[in-house]
DNA sequence: TAAACAGTATACAGACCTGTCTACTATACA
DNA sequence: TGTATAGTAGACAGGTCTGTATACTGTTTA
């Protein structure tokens, strides 16, 4: 049985309820904390798989314009048995972005680890991992965590909270890699770094800019040197 | 009647079906050129109010969020008429962001002729536009065109040639203002200002940076002297 | 005066969508 | 041997959405 709907019917949890773009929602103290942990991690081979086909629809053509019906199918498995795992649509997206989240980190860390040089050159690795990952991304799609926050607009959907945690670390970690280039201004640099991440993605993916990841990275070493 | 319905019935002009995302387009040769003169112009008191209201909601809300119906309901007017005058859903879709981007290039242009200054000056003005321009809309959604563009996966849906030309214009703007400045680079320049002015709607909107207009025009600084 | 036009009112078709329900099967494990 | 677990199968409730159909009321205008 869905634990969210359980809320509503038992009303001993203090909750609170959200009516917002069409939907309920039930908004509870500990659901940051759960949807944190590894509570989204698949259970069985089933729930994998149910993940897998939903990160690759959600991602390639849209949260909303992907049915559960169709992930079901995809899947090879029932609708019950995504319901039994993911409980609601909305906590299989918010698994599917936490998901895509943990490989983004995973990715751009190795890329700059792997990268020879000093400070500058692991910020510039930064944009070629940027490039490299948007290229193996199916369909120029984006960034799925700008594309969730544009269709998702509900600020209690549960997906917000791994959106906001992408972003945060997008930052921090912008902002350790400007500091390890002893640059006068960490925070500003990192601001601009970030602004260069997003716009290249942005505009790599509506094609008004020719080759802005690579744009983006001679901007960004401009920048790191007068820094 | 209308004009849109009357094709759909008479199969006199050329065209093919189109079947993507579960909807039905009749793409005809014409359309382009239908879709960017004034017949995208409300034609009485009734379709500009329909209009604005789209607009504000289609904005504010997304684009799949909002039905005809409470359009419709919010216009004071019934659902026929609604269709009477844009014909589907789509073709609303297309007449707003029409209008919203004939506002943009107005508010630009605008803007940048008031700076008094060099070349330089009025790339910055840019900037200042689009903080100006960021701050009066309605509940920080951003670019109205990238936020289509996530919405609107499909390709052959009428948005689409609004928004391709909407990022093209900006693109060409960005290009003649840098060729005004004298950059030994001009489009390299253009190329990377308006990932600037992308990346710097993006995280403005998602919070990730602060000032992140300002930030992004101490980059474009930055940039040109080098340029 | 009659036609053309703009709009109202309301019902409805046909999809599609999320989420639930009941009843059943196979498997692992204690 | 018995019980919990994972999953199947398929129907269905209740809602939303786009788009259409029919019959009507005013208003302008030729």
């Amino acid at each position: 049985m869905n634990k969210c709907t359980d809320d509503f019917a038992t009303t001993q949890n203090p909750s609170f309820i959200v009516r917002i773009d069409r939907s309920v929602y039930s908004v509870r103290m500990e659901d940051k904390a759960v949807l944190e942990t590894e509570d989204l991690r698949p259970k069985t081979e089933a729930a994998a798989r149910i993940l897998a086909v939903a990160s690759e629809l959600f991602y390639r053509d849209g949260i909303r314009a992907v049915g559960v019906d169709a992930i079901a199918a995809e899947s090879g498995v029932t609708k019950m048995t995504l319901y039994k795992h993911f409980g609601a649509k909305d906590r299989l997206v918010a698994a599917y972005l936490h998901v895509r989240d943990e490989k983004w980190r995973d990715w751009v860390l190795k890329s700059v680890g792997a990268r020879a040089g000093g400070p500058t050159e692991r910020i510039l690795a930064v944009f070629d991992a940027l490039g490299a990952w948007l290229e193996s991304q199916d369909g120029m799609r984006g960034c799925a965590f700008v594309n969730a926050s544009v269709e998702v607009a509900n600020p209690d959907h549960p997906a917000q909270t791994v959106i906001e945690d992408q972003k945060r670390w997008m930052r921090g970690y912008l902002k350790q890699l400007a500091e390890e280039a002893d640059v006068e201004e960490p925070d500003k640099l990192a601001d601009q770094l970030l602004v260069l991440v997003e716009g290249a993605t942005i505009t790599a993916v509506m094609r008004t800019a020719k080759e802005s990841v690579e744009r983006a990275k001679e901007a960004a070493e401009v920048l790191i040197e007068a820094g």
